[in-house]
DNA sequence: GCCGTTTTCGGCCCGACTGTTTTCAGTCG
């Protein structure tokens, strides 16, 4: 069994650790490099412990020495470069690496001088006041480490807080802050800007005259645990003991070289500077300027930036150092797609749902207020326990519509349904009852657990049912709690292709799914299409469409791919629904053929 | 360690904050 991609960035980040070590810094050019190795493998769409050395070497970012490097861990597991530092370095080292504020030197220092190689250790030596002895280290140090024991985890790869928690406590930080002093604008940026599923820290930016006000109220807020520093322009502090936000205050002339800055991520922005220092210019998070004379040249707004360094904007879900400047600078980036160009939403559930809160008449409500064209109402099927609808409830809300297809002409409301699908592959009811539902969303609920083997089977034969239209959040995931199905990616997508079912991409902030490096490889497969949903349990759920549509972008989705961004006759036609000048007259979309 | 329309050596993105330094090193993002 050759190592995931996954296992072969985790082998060298231990051996960017190590080498940290061994370099004593950790801005060395080797540690450099092998991050942007590591930068090209999350890019890639194969699978690099089955490549050769020379294969490797044809991937941007990965040289000679990185290359042989991945073969010997793909086929020993281990990397005798790392074997070599370990018997130097104790692995206990690497954990002392990871407590905020001390890096590779400081860690040095305290195996040379104290002898110290654990976090035991360092608390001993902390007791004794010994660390205050060591050379450019001090009483204030001793006790800035000491605290940052105490929170330790924050930053480590476990903690990670999962994306839907940390976009609402960046919601709530920015709403008390915008509400407690006096600012002309505030955003967040980083990772959560870039719509990573986790989230280390929160950046937040602020435009104002008044930094130093800001910053003052910020490190003052509700909800703030620990104050990790402050100056005039940034700060960070702990909330509720969980995450670290990080405030940066600049002024509004200065907002957009400082968005594209804090959004990142760290290999776009080194690719960016690069591309300016070609053209005489330089970039920092206060503007791109010419480096002749000082003067100016774009500092207002990112796209200002993007077009004098010759590129159209880049959407934040792509910038990921992987390949986007250069598609951008051949044209070759998809239109990234936007909440207007969503016509309908596929994937709705009613209070009739036993995990629904809100009645169909709320839900179209919303979907009216939204400017939707169209709209499936996708209630679960039987089979789900707890929470599925019987049929005789199944056909009590087909009455229901009608009223509704009545009352609202203008909008197509179709009578759909989320079914189960089984270890197997089958699907609730029967093939006659079936026949009710216009459009039908197929899902995993149960058997997480089966091999690879069985769970794409079972989704291909859910696809080869007529009844199925779209598969709804493919892997099930929930980020952060539950990992999601293991499937074969490319014999879905042929299926996919063959039976023109859609794939779903969920729009809620828990799901994600499929995943932005799954979308990556399907928008390669030819024919595959897309349905963005937000598969709501309540009418105020609408609204993350914006997470689908953000997800989408993240996958480079072209728009045209996107089936419910057709508008409704085209939409209607695709599914093979007829007569939608006949709704006023109540009648039933499903096509009788 | 990587890379190359100024190629096989000599470069490699940029700045804030902290603590210790009395002009700067370390860490972080």
């Amino acid at each position: 069994m050759r190592p995931t991609n996954a296992s072969v960035i985790a082998a060298i980040r231990q051996l960017i650790a190590y080498t940290q070590l061994e370099d004593g810094t950790s801005q060395s050019f080797r540690t450099r490099a092998y991050e942007k190795a590591i930068d090209a493998i999350a890019a890639t769409h194969s699978n690099v412990a089955e490549m050769s050395v020379s294969e490797l070497r044809e991937i941007d970012g990965i040289g000679d020495a990185t290359a042989r490097k991945i073969v010997e861990f793909a086929s020993n597991g281990s990397i005798g470069k790392v074997e070599r530092l370990k018997t130097k370095f104790p692995p206990t080292m690497l954990e002392l690496m990871k407590i905020p504020g001390l890096g590779p030197k400081t860690v040095l220092r305290l195996q040379e001088h104290l002898g110290v190689t654990d976090v035991a250790g360092l608390e001993d030596a902390l007791d004794k006041q010994l660390v205050r002895t060591l050379p450019g280290l001090g009483v204030k140090s001793e006790e800035k480490i000491a605290r940052s024991i105490q929170l330790l985890g924050i930053h480590s790869d476990e903690t990670r807080t999962p994306i839907h928690d940390a976009m609402g406590i960046a919601a709530r930080v920015m709403a008390e802050l915008s509400a407690s002093v006096d600012i002309d604008r505030i955003e967040y940026a980083g990772s959560l800007r870039r719509l990573s599923e986790t989230i280390g820290d929160i950046d937040i930016l602020v435009a104002s005259d008044d930094a130093a006000s800001v910053t003052e109220r910020f490190i003052g807020l509700p909800g703030v645990t620990a104050t990790l520093g402050s100056g005039d322009t940034k700060a960070s502090v702990v909330i509720d003991d969980r995450i670290q936000v990080d405030l940066r205050v600049v002024r509004e002339e200065n907002f957009g070289a400082a968005w594209l800055y804090f959004t990142g991520s760290k290999g776009h922005n080194i690719e960016l500077r690069q591309r300016s220092l070609e053209r005489d210019t330089t970039l920092n998070e206060y503007s791109l300027s010419s480096v002749p004379t000082g003067e100016v040249i774009a500092a207002r707004t990112e796209s200002e930036i993007y077009s004098a360094l010759g590129l159209a904007w880049i959407t934040p879900e792509v910038r990921e150092g992987a390949g986007e400047i250069a598609a951008a600078d051949a044209g070759a980036l998809p239109r990234p797609v936007s909440v207007e160009d969503i016509k309908g939403d596929l994937h709705l559930h009613t209070d009739r749902s036993g995990d629904g809160r809100s009645t169909l008449e709320a839900m179209l409500d919303a979907a009216s207020a939204r400017g939707l064209e169209y709209v499936a109402i996708t209630d679960h099927a039987e089979n789900l326990t707890m929470n599925g609808l019987s049929r005789a409830e199944m056909l009590e809300q087909h009455a229901e519509i009608e009223e509704q297809r009545v009352r609202r002409p203008e909008m197509a409301i179709l009578a759909g349904v989320e079914l189960n699908i089984d270890a197997e592959g089958s699907i609730d009811y029967d093939p006659e009852f079936l026949e009710l539902f216009d459009i039908g969303v197929a899902s995993v609920h149960s058997y997480f657990d089966l091999d690879t083997t069985a769970q794409t089977a079972r989704i291909i034969a859910a696809m080869e049912n007529p009844a199925v239209t779209i598969i709804g959040h493919p892997t099930g995931r929930k980020i952060g709690s539950r990992p999601g199905i293991m499937f074969d990616l490319d014999a879905v997508l042929e299926a996919a292709v063959e039976t023109g079912t859609a794939l779903e991409i969920n729009s809620s902030l828990q799901r994600l799914d499929l995943s932005a490096p799954f979308l990556r490889r399907a928008v390669e497969v030819p024919g595959v299409r897309f349905v963005i949903s937000t598969d709501s349990h309540h009418a105020s759920g609408l609204s993350n469409m914006k997470w689908g549509v953000s997800l989408a972008r993240k996958g480079w989705v072209r728009p045209s791919s996107v089936l419910n961004s057709l508008p409704k006759n085209e939409f209607l036609a695709v599914l093979g629904i007829h007569g939608t000048d006949s709704a006023a007259e109540g009648v039933q979309y499903r096509d009788d053929h």
